[in-house]
DNA sequence: AAGTTTGTTCAGCT
DNA sequence: CAGCTGAACAAACT
C-alpha cells in the first residue's frame, strides 16, 4: 500500500539508475498492467484509460507501449503524491508514468537475476555509468499501472513535483493536488478549503485533489497525532487545529521516509526488494484492540468509506 | 471460499 | 447544476 513515503523511497532509488539511461528492450508480460496506457492508434477515444481489454486490444496496447519505449533515454524521475514518472529526454514531451496502486513495485535487477513474483512489464536498460540493468514492474493485484503519457504545463508554473526539473506533469496526474512535502504546496489554501467544507476530515485527507500522497495508513496516523476524530467535519476544525494537522501529516511522512517506508509482509519494498521499518512505529493503523500509546485506551476500528479507520476513542473525540 | 485489502472514479442523489 | 457520498472496480491471497 504505497503512499507518499513509499513512492518517494522508490523515486529516490530509481533516480541514479534511470537518469541518463536508455531503454534497450521491453517486454510486456501482462497488458493489464497498462491500464492507463492509451495507444497512439486509438487516441481518438476507442479504448480510453481504464477500459477492460479483450485479447486483441491488449495486444495492441502492449505492442504500442513496447514500440514507443524502446530506444528512448530517461531524464530524472519525478513524483507528485503517489504518482511517479520518468520524463523521456528526447522527442516530444512525454513520460513513463507509474502508479503503484496497492501492490506495485519497481525493481532494479541485474540482467541475469532470477524473476521476482508477478513481474508484468520488464525494461532492459543501459546506463553510461552503471551499466546494464533490468527495471521490473511487479504488481500482484494489478491495481497499479504503467503508461506513456504526454506532459502538460503545471497550472501554477512551478516545477511539477519532487525531482522534477520542469513545470511539466503527465496529463493523467495534472488534476492531482501538490503534496505537503512540495515547496509549492499552498498551506493557506489547503487549510481554507479543508475548513470550508462540512465533509469528514479523513475523507478530505484522502482527497487527492485537495492534498496528495495521503492514504489510509498515514491519514489514521496523522489524525491520531493531531487528536482529531476521523469523522470530524472540516467546518468544525479551527484554523490552529488545521495548521497542526498539516504539520502532523508532514511529520509522519518525514519519519516514515527516514525509516524507509511502511511494509506489511512483502507488499511494499524499495527498488532492491527490501522492506521499510515504519510499520513498527505505527500508533493507530492496524492496532485494533491494542492500547493507545498515549492513554492506554484500546484502539478502535470503525468502517469508514469502505475501509478501516483506526483511532483512539478517548484521545480523538468527535468535534473539538 | 467468502472476506479483506485500497486508490480512484462515477452514478445517483439532494 | 453543483456538490456530496456510497459504492463499484481492479485481483489475489488467506
Amino acid at each position: 500500500m504505497p503512499e507518499l513515503p513509499e513512492v518517494e523511497v522508490v523515486r529516490a532509488g530509481l533516480a541514479p539508475a534511470l537518469n541518463g539511461a536508455s531503454v534497450v528492450a521491453a517486454e510486456v508480460r501482462d497488458a493489464r498492467a497498462l491500464k492507463r496506457h492509451v495507444p497512439l492508434s486509438d487516441e481518438a477515444g476507442v479504448g480510453g484509460v481504464g477500459v477492460s481489454l479483450d485479447a486483441a486490444a491488449a495486444a495492441v496496447r502492449a505492442a504500442d507501449f513496447e514500440r514507443r519505449i524502446v530506444g528512448v533515454s530517461f531524464a530524472a524521475p519525478a513524483r507528485r503524491g503517489k504518482f511517479l514518472w520518468v520524463p523521456i529526454a528526447d522527442g516530444p514531451p512525454v513520460a513513463l508514468l507509474a502508479h503503484l496502486g496497492m501492490s506495485g513495485q519497481m525493481l532494479l535487477r541485474a540482467h541475469d537475476a532470477p524473476d521476482d513474483a508477478h513481474v508484468r512489464v520488464r525494461l532492459w536498460i543501459e546506463h553510461p555509468e552503471h551499466g546494464e540493468l533490468r527495471l521490473d514492474f511487479s504488481d500482484q493485484r494489478l491495481f497499479g499501472s504503467l503508461a506513456i503519457d504526454a506532459l502538460v504545463a503545471t497550472d501554477d508554473g512551478f516545477a511539477a513535483g519532487r525531482g522534477a526539473a520542469e513545470a511539466l506533469i503527465p496529463g493523467q496526474a495534472a488534476h492531482i493536488a501538490r503534496d505537503p512535502l512540495d515547496p509549492a504546496f499552498d498551506d493557506a489554501l489547503f487549510i481554507a478549503r479543508l475548513r470550508a467544507r462540512p465533509v469528514a476530515v479523513k475523507r478530505q485527507l484522502l482527497d487527492q485533489g485537495l492534498i496528495s500522497g495521503v492514504g489510509n495508513i498515514y491519514a489514521d496516523e496523522a489524525l491520531w497525532r493531531a487528536r482529531i476524530h476521523p469523522e470530524t467535519a472540516g467546518t468544525r476544525i479551527g484554523a490552529a487545529k488545521a495548521t497542526e494537522l498539516l504539520a502532523h501529516v508532514r511529520e509522519v511522512f518525514a519519519k516514515a521516509l527516514a525509516e524507509g517506508g511502511t511494509s506489511f509482509d512483502a507488499q511494499y519494498v524499495n527498488v532492491n526488494g527490501q522492506a521499510g521499518y515504519f510499520a513498527h512505529s505505527l500508533n493507530a493503523y492496524g492496532r485494533t484492540g491494542e492500547a493507545c500509546p498515549r492513554c492506554g485506551t484500546p484502539i478502535r476500528r470503525m468502517a469508514f468509506m469502505n475501509r478501516g479507520s483506526h483511532f483512539c476513542p478517548k484521545c480523538q473525540r468527535k468535534r473539538t
